[in-house]
DNA sequence: TTGTATGCGTTATCAA
DNA sequence: TTGATAACGCATACAA
C-alpha cells in the first residue's frame, strides 16, 4: 500500500529543503533550473497531488459548500441540487449534503457541525420543522460568524441574506387564471400547512386569481392537509362531497391521487374537471393523461443559489447586501387542462 | 462579525497556555479544579467548538465520506444515498457527494480530486462511461493508497473492494417466472447495452428463467436500447409489429411508456398483456395501473455499503478480505400483473 | 498542576 | 538560488 507522498517526503529523498520543493512545483522563478526539473520529474513520477486539508486549513478556505434540503428522495430537490452540484464543480467547489429530514433539530446539529470549519458556505431550504417552529437562531449564528448562505425555495424574511425563490404566487395565479379562461367556475386549491412560505404564497395567488376574475372564494373548496403525507381517505371525501371543476394542488402526488379517484368514479379529465399541480416533476409527465404542471426551474434556481454563494465566498469586502431572485414559474401544459 | 473562536484566543484571554486550554476542554485530570472551571465556563460563553479541519490535519481523518453517483435526479440513487447518509450521520460522518453524470472523465476527476484528503473512504456506482471503457485505474489507484472502497449495484470483478449488489440475475428470474405462472408464453425484454453489469445479469435471469421452463428464447422479443434514453419510436415499432403477453423491462421508464403505448392501442394491461418493470420507484407506484415492479431496496443497499464503509474506516488493521452482499430482489405486485 | 515543544502538510516571509 | 522559520488550529509527550 503506497500511502500518499508530501513535499517532506520529496525534500528527503532528494535532498533539498520542504520550501524548495514548495516552490519548484509552483515552478516559482526563485528555483534554479535543474533543481525544478529533478523535484518536478520526481513528483510526477509519484504523483505527488497536496494534501486538500493541509491547504484548506493555511488557506482558512475549504472549497466546500454545504446544502442542507429537507430530503433527498425528492424530485424538486434533487434537480436543485444538480443544479448547485454542476455549478459548484465547474468552480472547484465540492459539496456536502445533509438531510435534515424536515427536522428543526437535525438541522440544526448539521449546521453546526459543518459551520466548524469544514465549509466556505450553505445552500439550504428551510426544513417544515423550521418553518413551523419559526425558530432561526441556528441561522443567525452562522451567518454572523460571516459564513455566506443562500435560502432557496423555503424562505425566510427573518434572515438577512441572498435567497432563489420561484414566483409561487403568480405560478398559482396564472394556473388558475388558465382554469377561467376554459370556463371553470368551481375551482379547488388543495394545500398544506406545513410549508408556510410556499404554501401561504401559493394560496395567495389562488384567491387573487379568483378575485381578479370576479369569482368568490368557497372556503369549501380549500382542502388544507397537516403535512405533505398523503391523506387517501380526505382525498376521497373532498371529491365525493364537493363539486368542482378545476383543482390545483400544490404538489404532484396529491393532484395524481386526486386524478386517480375521480376518474375511478368515472368523471373524465380533463372534460369533466381540470387539474394543475406545482412542481413539474416525474409524476406529471408520466400520468394519464398528463398532470399539466406549473414548473419551478430547479436546476436554474440550483445553478443561480451556487453562483450567489460563490460569488459572496470568493468577494473580499463585506458586502451587507442581500438580493433575492425571483425566478418565473412556467406552465408546462399537459392533458389535465383544455377542454 | 464575531468570528470562530480558537484555543489560542481562549489561552491569551484567560492568560494560560494553549495546551492547559485544550486540556481543560476535554476534562483531563491533570488541570486543577478552578482553572477547568474558568476555562469551561469562558468556551461556553464564546461557543468555542473545535476546528474540524484543524482535527482532519492532526488526525488524519476527515469524518467524510465521498459518494459517487451516476445520476442525482434518479429515484433509485437517491435512495441508496439516503441509506448512506442516515448511516453516515448517525455514526458522526459527512457525506460528499459528487455526480459523475455517466461520464468517466468526470469519475476520475472527482475522484482523484476527493481521494487527496478529503475524505476517508469511497462509496460509489460505476458510470456507463466507465463501464463502457472498462478502464479501472482511478479505483486501483485509490484502493492501492490504502483508501476504502465499496462499490454498489454497478460493480466489477476487476476490483477488490466490499460490494453491495441486488441478485439481479434472480429478480428477472423470479419475474418471468411469475409471467409463466399467469400462463403468458411471449415474454418481451426490453433492456439496455449501458448497464453492463444490471443488465447482463437481468437479461441472463430472463433467459434462465425461460429455458427452466421449456419456453424458447425468441431474440426477436428482446429490445435492446443503446442507454437508458427512451425512444418512443423504437418502443412504438417493438410493439406494433410484435405479437407479446408480457413484459419485463429493466428500467420504469421503459415500461412505463410501453404500457402507454399500447394502452393507446386498445390493448389492456393486465388482461391481453402483463408487465414487470426493475427499480420499484414513484413511477411504478402511481402509473394506471400500477406496475408491478423488482424492488432494489436501495435504502438498505446503502446503509450496508456505509456499514462496510466505516467499518474499514475505522479498523486498525489493513485486512484484505472483501466482501460481497448480495440482496434479495422482491417482487412488489401492482395492477400491471395477474389476469 | 501548568507549560513547552513538536508535529500534522502546506505556504509565505525573510535570511543566507 | 536555496533554506530556515513561523503560521494555520489542535493534540500530546514531555518538562518544569
Amino acid at each position: 500500500m503506497k500511502r500518499k507522498i508530501t513535499l517532506k517526503h520529496i525534500a528527503r529523498e532528494l535532498g533539498v529543503s520542504i520550501s524548495t520543493v514548495s516552490k519548484a512545483l509552483k515552478n516559482s522563478e526563485e528555483i534554479g533550473r535543474d533543481t525544478k526539473e529533478k523535484i518536478q520529474a520526481f513528483a510526477k513520477l509519484y504523483n505527488y497531488k497536496p494534501n486538500n486539508i493541509a491547504i484548506s486549513l493555511k488557506n482558512k478556505r475549504t472549497k466546500n459548500i454545504g446544502v442542507i434540503i429537507p430530503d433527498i428522495v425528492h424530485h424538486f430537490f434533487t434537480t436543485v441540487f444538480r443544479g448547485i452540484e454542476k455549478y459548484a464543480n465547474a468552480k472547484g467547489y465540492n459539496v456536502i449534503v445533509c438531510v435534515s429530514d424536515e427536522s428543526f433539530d437535525k438541522e440544526v446539529i448539521n449546521m453546526e457541525l459543518l459551520a466548524n470549519g469544514s465549509i466556505d458556505g450553505f445552500i439550504m431550504a428551510l426544513s417544515a420543522g423550521t418553518q413551523l417552529k419559526n425558530d432561526y437562531n441556528h441561522l443567525k449564528e452562522v451567518t454572523a460568524q460571516g459564513i455566506p448562505l443562500v435560502l432557496f425555495d423555503r424562505v425566510t424574511p427573518e434572515i438577512k441574506c441572498d435567497k432563489v425563490v420561484i414566483d409561487d404566487k403568480k405560478g398559482a395565479y396564472n394556473a388558475v387564471t388558465t382554469f377561467i379562461r376554459e370556463g371553470r367556475k368551481k375551482i379547488a386549491l388543495i394545500t398544506t400547512k406545513d410549508y408556510f412560505s410556499v404554501s401561504r404564497d401559493r394560496a395567495a395567488g389562488y384567491r387573487e386569481a379568483l378575485l381578479d376574475n370576479d369569482l368568490e372564494i368557497n372556503e369549501d373548496l380549500i382542502l388544507e392537509f397537516p403535512s405533505m403525507e398523503v391523506d387517501e381517505k380526505g382525498i376521497e371525501e373532498f371529491f365525493t362531497n364537493k363539486k368542482v371543476d378545476a383543482v390545483l394542488s400544490v404538489n404532484e402526488i396529491f393532484a395524481i391521487h386526486s386524478m386517480r379517484f375521480v376518474q375511478s368514479l368515472g368523471i373524465k379529465i380533463p372534460e369533466d374537471i381540470s387539474f394543475i399541480g406545482f412542481t413539474d416533476g416525474l409524476l406529471s409527465k408520466y400520468s394519464t393523461p398528463g398532470l399539466t404542471a406549473v414548473a419551478q426551474h430547479g436546476e436554474d434556481m440550483g445553478k443561480i443559489a451556487a453562483e450567489m454563494l460563490i460569488e459572496k465566498v470568493e468577494s473580499e469586502e463585506e458586502e451587507e447586501t442581500y438580493t433575492t431572485k425571483v425566478l418565473e414559474p412556467t406552465l408546462i401544459v399537459r392533458g389535465s387542462t383544455g377542454n
